[in-house]
DNA sequence: AACAGAGGCAACCGCACCAAG
DNA sequence: GCTTGGTGCGGTTGCCTCTGT
């Protein structure tokens, strides 16, 4: 099948775009909507083919998007969200209100990317470029899990995106109101949907951030800014929750948050196993993992950028989450018998040492649960 | 002031996917 | 089931601006 691409197309008009072109779009698409791009050229009196029209009004001419600087908060979210669903530009776009997929690609290329190199972070594995992480026998149970949750967040961004070509069928070429509203695919689903709503807090992603963001955090409430932190991986361990061991050796479990079973409150040492086990239990049901994910993404409606988003950001000079995070230290810390003393036998039996780096990320996909009951910490 | 190199970003290109016929 | 047109998406290019010499 060979189709004639637009740039094929004799007389048509390549290169930047004039104030008058883009005058002549936006009044067109103002009165009429666009419609089918490839007639709205020449309806429009533009000596450009539909898919220059298409991106010059997606990119550029959108009312709803925001230019300028990203902000601290908006990088955190583009690295998490690339740690989770790679080069897809367009998904990550949908957690980004007012920004553009080729806005964030660009800005991932010529900045983050370049930062996170400097750090000695992979920017296609986010991982330390010395994979302490994986190292030996491949890959981690965690980075396993962690590919799952990326998993079902994809296939929930690939199910936002169906219903948004649904909404765009019902409601075909959105006239002028469609100015001012969410207009383009990664927006509209779901402003077709309720206007006011803000695009849905990813859940993983608070989880990650969370914990994988304290890496980034640690001395410097600039942390991209300091490559300091990432020298704190240390063999065979996860570094994040380390990070939180060297900042506060006796701290409390706090893995489960909310979750009135498996929470909190008790040191490591107090921590009643029977406790542990019930609760361990249950987050190793894969089926109940899901479904607290699952269900967690239906109920919440907390977007990254709500009022409270710092909440979950862990901020350094506070340290409000830091209970989260060294509640993941001290499991970890126990994955790793033979490094601390603190988790001895006495406290955890061989098998489930064996399974704490499970416990580690299923505890991650817990938090998400936790986000139900209506967390202070969310 | 002039030039060169680097960086940033808008726009292009082509593949992939989907729906309609 | 196949073809075709429309659109979405991600990678890449090339122009413009900034910065250093």
């Amino acid at each position: 099948m060979v189709k004639s691409q637009c740039f094929e197309k004799v007389g048509l008009k390549k290169g930047p775009w004039t104030p008058e072109e883009d005058q002549k779009l936006l009044a067109y698409i103002e009165e009429h909507g666009h419609g089918s791009w490839r007639a709205l050229p020449a309806k429009a009196g533009l000596q450009r083919c539909g898919k220059s029209c298409r991106l010059r009004w997606t990119n550029y001419l959108r009312p709803d998007i925001k230019r300028g600087k990203f902000n601290l908060q908006e990088e955190q979210s583009i690295i998490q969200l690339h740690a989770l669903l790679g080069n897809r530009w367009s998904a990550i776009a949908t957690h980004l209100p007012k920004r553009t997929d080729n806005e964030i690609k660009n800005y991932w290329n010529t900045h983050l990317k370049k930062r996170l190199d400097k750090m000695g972070i992979d920017p296609v594995t986010h991982k330390p470029k010395a994979d302490s992480f994986g190292s030996g026998s491949g890959h981690s149970k965690g980075s396993a899990n962690l590919s799952h949750m990326a998993q079902w967040e994809s296939a929930r961004l690939e199910a936002e995106a169906r219903l948004v070509r649904e909404s765009k069928l019902s409601v075909p070429n959105p006239p002028k109101n469609l100015l001012g509203s969410a207009v383009s695919a990664q927006v509209s689903d779901k402003g077709s949907a309720a206007p006011t709503e803000r695009p849905r807090c990813l859940d993983v992603l608070k989880a990650w951030q969370g914990v994988v963001f304290s890496m980034f955090s640690v001395g410097s409430s600039d942390s991209l800014e300091s490559p300091t932190s990432t020298l704190n991986f240390s063999e065979n361990a996860l570094a994040i929750p380390l990070i939180g061991v060297q900042k506060n050796p006796t701290t409390t479990l706090a893995f489960a948050t909310n979750n009135a079973t498996c929470n909190s409150g008790t040191t490591a040492s107090e921590f009643d196993r029977g406790n542990q086990l019930e609760c361990f239990e249950k987050l190793k049901e894969p089926a109940q993992v899901k479904r607290n994910l699952d269900s967690s993404m239906a109920i919440h409606d907390i977007s990254p950028y709500a009022s409270d988003h710092n909440e979950w950001f862990v901020d350094s000079s506070t340290n409000e989450n830091a209970p989260i995070i060294d509640g993941f230290s001290e499991i970890l810390v126990c994955s790793s018998l033979d490094r601390n003393p603190t988790c001895s036998g006495e406290n955890i039996n061989d098998n489930y040492a064996g399974n704490l780096e499970d416990i580690y990320w299923n505890s991650l996909l817990n938090l998400v649960d936790a986000s139900q009951t209506g967390s202070s910490v969310f």
